[in-house]
DNA sequence: TCCATTTATCTTGATGTCGAGATATATACC
DNA sequence: GGTATATATCTCGACATCAAGATAAATGGA
């Protein structure tokens, strides 16, 4: 009996009309997200970053060389708008962790490369990211787990 | 092949010291929680609420009789700061959807109930909201439904 | 070539949240 | 009873986000 069950009971005593077996499914879910966000801020912030220049940072740096994208490009990978996007690449050049040179390709437009600091950066916090993660999800065994991704890829489909 | 696969194959291909399997499974989730907010956001607007007022007005609902709790007591079910939960109330009060008494039996607080109209409001609202949870989780079948329902509280309580 | 439309990015104002600190009341202990 | 501490709630300032609108450059015909 966790606290999601605890609302869910509540629910059923109130309005036995309605059943709520699906609000079970999506609190958990939306619970676990907030407990695994507050798990990955722990991490960023002892880097000095969160999630939102991680997001960015991290971007970059899978993306592969020249570990350089368009704010555009960034904005599609990370799903914020532009105005949260424009945002987050001031912090970042701020911090000298990224740069932003207007594209010689698109006189509209810029891109946005990461500085040597930054690449330093995110591939030391992208390790013990990688880490926390793993403990974060050692409390499902390897079977559990490969079950949920299955679940999970089949719902998320349901909406991509 | 979605979103979250190609990210980790970003990864894969850039950072192959790194096992992000975990990864996967905690971006599906944070992905899914984003669809399935976007979805409820949705329902709450139609009624002139947002997923914050929706979370006090309900809460408050499902106490059952006499419909009133103490902020405290709001802010433990909700998990929202003091001073968030203020501005709710504050947002609430002025809508009329919510009372804000003082305390008769502890001086230092208030009790906050729902009006009439609060009620009436939440009463419909949650039928909607219930409705369209169903609507949302349709893409899974009952059992399974169920089986994600098992893995989603045995994680959950190593947090909780 | 020229103009209309589209696109890329930034700007601005509103909103919701948090964290720290303020205030008032309750409680515990001497 | 009186003081120290704990508790309930509010206030305030900082920040991230979004949506709508502004600006500048690219693109697609006539």
């Amino acid at each position: 009996m966790d606290q999601v069950d605890r609302i869910l009971a509540q629910w059923h005593a109130e309005r036995p009309d309605l059943d709520v077996a699906p609000m079970g499914t999506i609190g958990r879910m939306k619970r676990l997200t907030a407990h695994l966000a507050q798990g990955m801020e722990r991490v960023f912030a002892a880097h000095g970053l969160n999630a939102a220049s991680f997001d960015v940072l991290a971007t970059l740096r899978r993306a592969g060389p020249p570990y350089a994208l368009t704010p555009s490009e960034l904005i599609e990978w990370t799903m914020v708008t532009s105005g949260t996007m424009t945002n987050r690449l001031d912090r970042l050049e701020e911090a000298d962790l990224i740069t932003r040179k207007r594209n010689p390709e698109d006189g509209r437009g810029f891109v946005i490369g990461l500085t040597g600091r930054g690449h330093a950066l995110i591939d030391k916090v992208v390790t013990a990211h990688v880490e926390n993660q793993h403990a974060m999800v050692e409390a499902l065994s390897e079977n559990e787990r490969k079950t949920l991704d299955k679940l999970l890829g089949k719902w998320l489909g349901a909406f991509e």
